[in-house]
DNA sequence: TATGAATGAGACTTCATTCAT
DNA sequence: CATGAATGAAGTCTCATTCAT
C-alpha cells in the first residue's frame, strides 16, 4: 500500500479527514470508484456518515479532493526530482522519471488518477485540466531552460505543445506502465528517456518550424 | 446531432438495437453516462426494458458497444480522408484534420469518446486500448509511407512512439476543441497541421536516435 | 404421477389440449401455479406459446379448466364407489373412503385443488363453490337415504349441514392426508370412517333439532 | 374500513411497519393480494420501497405478517368474548358468534384470511395451520367445560374432531357470510347457533361413540 | 459525533402476453 | 401451427443521502 508515499496517510490519520482520504486512497484504488460505497469507506476510516457528510457533500467530492491532493503531492515530487538533479540537462529527464515511477510503484493509484477518476464529475475535471497544464508548465520550462534557448515559438505554441507532451506521457504511462496484466515489465529508464527524447525533440521541433531545418 | 454521421443514426432505426444506440449516443452525449438512467435510454429510443436487458447486461455494455461502433466510424473516416488525399506528403494531415474536424463538429460524441467513457468499466478501456493502438498504427504507417522511409527502428519503439502521438492529439483535442465553453474557437487547420508536425517531426526524430544527430 | 388415474392423462395425449392439462397438471402440482410458468407448461406439454393461447386466454383460465376436469373426475370417482358398494348403510363411508383415498394416493394434485388453486381467480373459486355444493349435495342425499328418513328440515338447514360437513372433511384432508412432511401417515380407513361418522351423525342431529332429545 | 377493528390500524401509524400493515390489510382486503402491487402498498402506506423491504422480504411475508396479526387479533375478540359471557353453557356459542360477526362485519377482511391467502405461501399455510388448530382448541375445551364432561376419547379423536368442527365453520362462514354478492343477508344468529349445535352435538357424538347411545 | 431508520432513485430480472413471420 | 422478438408490469436489490436521537 501507498502508506509511506503520501503525506497524508503518514499523518497516522489523527484527523477524520485524513482516514478519509486514506480510506479513499485504499479502496477507490483497490475496487474503483462506483464499486466503493460510502459505507465501505466510513468503515474503513472508522469514522461514521455524519463525519463524512461533515466534510464532503458527496462521493464526488471527496474523490475530487483526494485527487487534488494526491496530484499536488505527485507534482512536487517530481519538481523535486527535477530540483535534485544536478545536471542540468538531465532536469526534465529526472522529473519525467520520477513520475514513471511514481505511476509504477502505485499504480493503482496511477490507475485512479488517470482512468478510474475520469468523468465521474466536472470538478475533477476541472482540476485535472489545471494539473495538467501545471505538469506542461513544468515540462516546458524545464526544458527550455535546459537547452537555453530563447523563444521564438508564440505562447499559443508553446501551451499546445506542452499539452501535447502531456498527453503523450500518460498515454504511454496508461499503456505501459499501469496495466495490472503487464507480463514483461517495461524498464522505467526506457520509458523515461524516451518521453524525455520525445519532450526535447519535439520542444526543438517547435522552435524549428521557425527557422525550418528538418523538413521540406 | 449527428444523425447523418453515424451510420446506425441513419438506418431510420427499424431494429431496436439501432434505436438503444442512437438514444445512448443522444443522451450519453447530452447529459453524460452516469446522469443518463436507462429509463431515459429506453423512453427515448421507445423500446421496453426488457427489450434493452436483452440487448445488454448493463448500461456500460450499451456503452461498450456503442463506444466501439462509434470508434470504428470514426477510424473508418479517417483513413478514408487520407485515401482520398492524393498529394501523398499530406495523408497524415488529412487523416489527422478529419480527426480534428469531426471531434469538433460532434464534440459531444467525441467529449463521450474521449472523457465520459473513460473509466467507466474494464471492457471499455480494452476496446479504447485496442482503437488507439489502430490509430496509432495508421498514423504510423501513413507518416512512414509519406516519408519512403525504411525502419530501423525497433518494433518496440515505434509502438510506443505510436501511443505517445495519439496521446498527443487526444489531450490536444480534449483542451482545445471539445471544451464547449471554449470562446475563441480554435483553428481546425492549425491545429491539424501542428499536430501533423509532431508526428512527422516525431518520427524522424524517433529514427535520429539511429543516427543522432540531434543531441549529444 | 398420475397417469393412470385421471382420464385425459390416458389418452395419450394426441390432442394438445390434453397435452396442455398433463402439463399443468404435473406442473402445478410439483412447483405450484406461480412457480409453473407458461413457458415451463407449453416445454412440458411439447406444443407451442400460440396454441396455448388459442385454447386459453391465460394460465387463470388453463388452471380453471384443469380445476374443473379433476374436480369432475374426482367427484365421479367418489360417486362411482358409492354406487359399486352394495351395502346399502355403508355407501356414504365408500364414497368418503374414496375421496381420502384419492387426496391421499396424489396428495399433490388433491392439495393443488384444496390448497394452491384457491384465491388465483374469481372463475376457479365459482367452479370451487359449485363442486363443494355437488359434494354437499351427494353426501347429504346419500346419508339421507342409508337412514331412510323423511326429512324435516327446512332446505336452508340441509344446505348449511352440508356445506360445514364438506368444510370437515377438507379441512380434516388438509391438515392430516395431504401434508408432504407427514410422518407417522394416518389410516385412511380409520380417518374416512371417522368423517362418516361425523356426516351421518351430524345428519341425525339435524333432524333431533326439530324434535329435540339431545340438548337442554 | 377497519380502522377501528384492529389494533396496529389504531396506532396512529407512527411506524412504517404498522404503515405497511394497514396498507396491506386495506389494499389485500380491496383487491385482493395477486391485483395488489408494493408499489401500490408503499403509495398507500407512504413509505419508501426500501422501507418495505426492510421489513419484509417479499409481499408474501408481508401477508404471512399480517396474517398472523390479524388471526391473533380475531380469535383474541373470539376468546374474550366467550369469557365475557357468563352463563357457561352460551360460551361457546358466544365465541363462534363473535367469530361469525367480524367475520360479516369485516368481510374484506375475513375474505383475505379465509381464501384471498390460502395458497400464496408455505409459510401463510404453516401459520393458518397453527391458527386453525388454535380455534379448534378453543372450541373443544370450551364445549368440554360447558359439557362439565370428563373425556374418554382419545386425544388423536379430539383434534381430528376440533379440525373437523373449525373446517365447518369456515366452510359456511366462506358460502353464507362473506359472499360480497349476497343478497339475501343470512341471520348472523342463526348461523352462530347452527354452527355451535354441530359444535356441541359433534362433542357429544364423539363420546357418544365411546357408549354409543344415538346410532344403531 | 455516532447510530440507525428512512428515503428515493435507479439497476436488473422475470414473466405473461402479443404479434409478425 | 411454430418461433422468436418485443412489450409492459412488477418484483427485488443496492446505494447515496438525509434526519432524528
Amino acid at each position: 500500500m501507498s502508506d509511506s508515499l503520501f503525506l497524508f496517510a503518514a499523518k497516522i490519520e489523527k484527523h477524520p479527514q485524513d482516514k478519509l482520504l486514506h480510506a479513499a486512497l485504499t479502496l477507490f484504488s483497490e475496487k474503483g470508484f462506483r464499486d466503493t460505497t460510502v459505507l465501505d469507506i466510513v468503515a474503513f476510516a472508522r469514522v461514521s456518515k455524519t463525519t463524512f457528510y461533515n466534510f464532503y457533500k458527496s462521493k464526488e467530492e471527496l474523490l475530487a479532493h483526494l485527487f487534488e491532493t494526491l496530484i499536488d503531492e505527485v507534482l512536487e515530487m517530481v519538481k523535486l526530482a527535477a530540483q535534485r538533479e544536478t545536471v542540468l540537462t538531465e532536469k526534465a529527464y529526472a522529473g519525467i522519471k520520477r513520475y514513471v515511477e511514481i505511476c509504477q510503484k502505485e499504480h493503482a493509484v496511477a490507475r485512479l488518477l488517470l482512468v478510474s477518476s475520469v468523468g465521474i464529475s466536472d470538478e475533477v475535471e476541472e482540476i485535472r485540466k489545471e494539473a495538467y497544464n501545471r505538469f506542461a508548465q513544468f515540462i516546458f520550462e524545464t526544458v527550455r531552460t535546459e537547452l537555453g534557448f530563447t523563444d521564438t515559438a508564440s505562447d499559443e505554441e508553446i501551451h499546445l505543445f506542452s499539452q501535447a507532451m502531456v498527453g503523450a506521457i500518460n498515454q504511454v504511462v496508461i499503456q505501459q506502465v499501469i496495466q495490472p496484466d503487464i507480463v514483461k515489465q517495461v524498464d522505467i529508464d526506457d520509458v523515461a528517456r524516451f518521453l524525455n527524447r520525445i519532450a526535447v525533440g519535439s520542444y526543438m521541433f517547435l522552435l524549428a518550424e521557425q527557422i525550418p531545418f528538418v523538413s521540406e
